[in-house]
DNA sequence: GCGGCATTTGCACGCGATTGCAAGGCTTCC
DNA sequence: GGAAGCCTTGCAATCGCGTGCAAATGCCGC
């Protein structure tokens, strides 16, 4: 194997006979080239493996390509599906992700973060639940887009994609209340992030405008053990609830486990139980969750597509929010239906 | 805000009354600056908010930080698992992480790839069922270094990281002897990848130097559905298996669904059923299975340890290949313990 | 045959950084 | 005091590419 491994655009230019400007050109949209050159400088290219480097071309154009995903919790479900059809979305659109890991507390996600900033990455996808806004900021500053999702920042610039989790709420109260339901509570976690408190806030809002009361429990992190936990609090109270809303697939999960394996407590006969994102797991067998499908392709299709329409019309601030409608997701851990 | 977003080195260096290079060399670990001039850089580029451009700074030292990470089946636990500790680990070391989704069928699979590889990303991490041995080739003939992880294509180059599955094979099958059972079953998928396919081969050859059969069945993806497609098949034949070992705990969770559920059997008193990879859900309380624990944070400390050993050494094809041992995880899936 | 016009091509500069080389400053020692 | 040697520093070349500008080419109509 040869030492030098990449090829120059001088070199095909040499090969081909013409300038280099030929070939940049050649590799330019929209340039100016005769037919014949152009193939000339092909064929030159195609012998001599030549590939436009990015680093270069990111360096005069001053638009590198590169997309950053800031993300929290990636080995979630919920996180790795949305990661998976961002990925797919970008790639479809010619551009490339470079992923930032938010999960470490140590001074590397500020590193990592600052490191996709120098390479110049033309937007930034945030999906974390970091409540730090410095981060937002920091992209924001550094010219690049951005995109927030499932966050309800009150920020300028940003576009901003969120379901309408309290209209949702609204929604699986009327299914709880179909059920029979009455002794209603609300399972979430202390994270604290919009798009939960949202969801609280609509069910008990919901409940409330029909007269009922409901119990809220927090506990931990948004995750399968914190269910478990949140269980342990609300089924062991003197009125035992006959319904709950737990404020994600992963905490339903592990309170309904805890409810079925711990308490005996049948699902849905005695116990209906709701959660949201429809993570693979609510359609798993043990499960079969009633929950709210978050609509992940139309949200990286939004996101990406607005990335795509440029860094202009930016009217100075003007702030885009979409909101989107989550498809509610019905199985048989509700009565009825 | 100021149209002009981005400092470069000169202005730092004006402002601080030294030259360009001075700035340069501030930012070069080891280079020769006088704690003076230093002093001076770094605060004219604090004030001025300046960072090194790595667009550039990768044109010049051939070398970017980039490492490339070619995954499929990317919202998969297992992988989602794994591509959280690789990009912890790998910027813990400074580098950051590009990503590639191979899921698609479509060209803009080999359009991200080439992407990858014309932002000259120092490395790549394969972790993709893909057996398209073309991919590999490309990145190696790029120049990157290249780390292959649950694959094992006989290749020179690339360092490649298994683990021992088939003594792991062998381990599980003494546990279902313990346990009483004789009527063995392996349920795979029809993916035949290195992996699984040793899994399957180190099982049925353990059983063979028992004196035993094995029924194997392989059907569709490594998902959760092919497992309950799995049990269909093997739930039903005259001679029910009293043990079966899947591939994978995505499929071991589908049949245990599908004999609980659909044959209700009971788990594990008729059934005894193990699973590999320790996904999270392996230890929800539905499930509870008897699996292997895939020591991922081994595997990214080595994979990301020998990224950084640098491109030397590599005395022209010479091969590492690391074996790790997979931990058993007791769980209730399987009697006795 | 020649001027006017549109298209193509090459030159040369710039993007933002790194780095070899040689000049300059300082200490040290004879 | 002067030569030797080390540490700093600036100059200038380089990395691979994009692009404005002017020269060159070709085509058309008169």
């Amino acid at each position: 194997m040869s030492q030098k491994v990449f090829v120059s655009a001088q070199e095909v230019a040499d090969r081909a006979g013409v300038s280099r400007s030929a070939v940049s050109r050649t590799f330019t949209p929209g340039a100016s080239v005769s037919p014949e050159t152009r193939r000339k400088v092909l064929e030159a290219a195609d012998a001599l493996g030549y590939h436009v480097n990015h680093l270069a071309r990111g360096l005069m154009r001053n638009e590198s390509g590169i997309v950053c995903l800031i993300v929290s919790d990636l080995a979630t479900p919920h996180r790795s599906g949305m990661i998976k059809v961002l990925t797919q979305e970008l790639q479809h659109s010619g551009k490339i992700a470079m992923l930032v890991n938010t999960d470490l507390s140590d001074g590397s996600v500020d590193l990592a973060l600052r490191q996709a900033i120098h390479y110049r990455a033309d937007a930034s996808i945030i999906l974390s639940g970091m409540p730090d806004k410095s981060i937002a900021q920091l992209c924001l500053k550094s010219g690049q887009r951005l995109v927030l999702i499932n966050r309800d920042d009150e920020q300028d610039g940003p576009l901003r994609i969120n379901l309408d989790d309290e209209e949702a709420a609204g929604r699986i109260l009327i299914a709880f209340l179909r059920a029979g339901c009455r002794k209603l509570a609300f399972a979430n976690s202390e994270a604290g992030t919009p798009s939960l408190m949202a969801r609280e806030n609509g069910f008990v809002a919901a409940a409330r405008a029909h007269g009922l009361d409901v119990v809220v429990e927090r506990y931990g992190w948004t995750g399968y053990e914190s269910g478990r936990v949140l269980a342990q609090r609300l089924l062991t109270r003197n009125q035992r609830p006959d319904a709950v809303f737990c404020a994600t697939d992963l905490l339903a999960c592990g309170f309904m486990d805890a409810a079925r394996h711990q308490f005996s407590i049948s699902v849905p006969d005695q116990l209906c139980v709701a959660g949201f994102d429809d993570i693979e797991q609510a359609s798993w067998a043990s499960y079969q969750l009633t929950t709210f499908a978050q609509p992940l392709a139309t949200i990286a299709r939004e996101a990406v597509s607005w990335l795509e329409s440029g860094p202009v019309a930016n009217s100075e601030g003007r702030t885009s929010a979409i909101r989107l409608h989550a498809d509610l997701v019905w199985r048989s851990s509700i009565r009825g239906g």
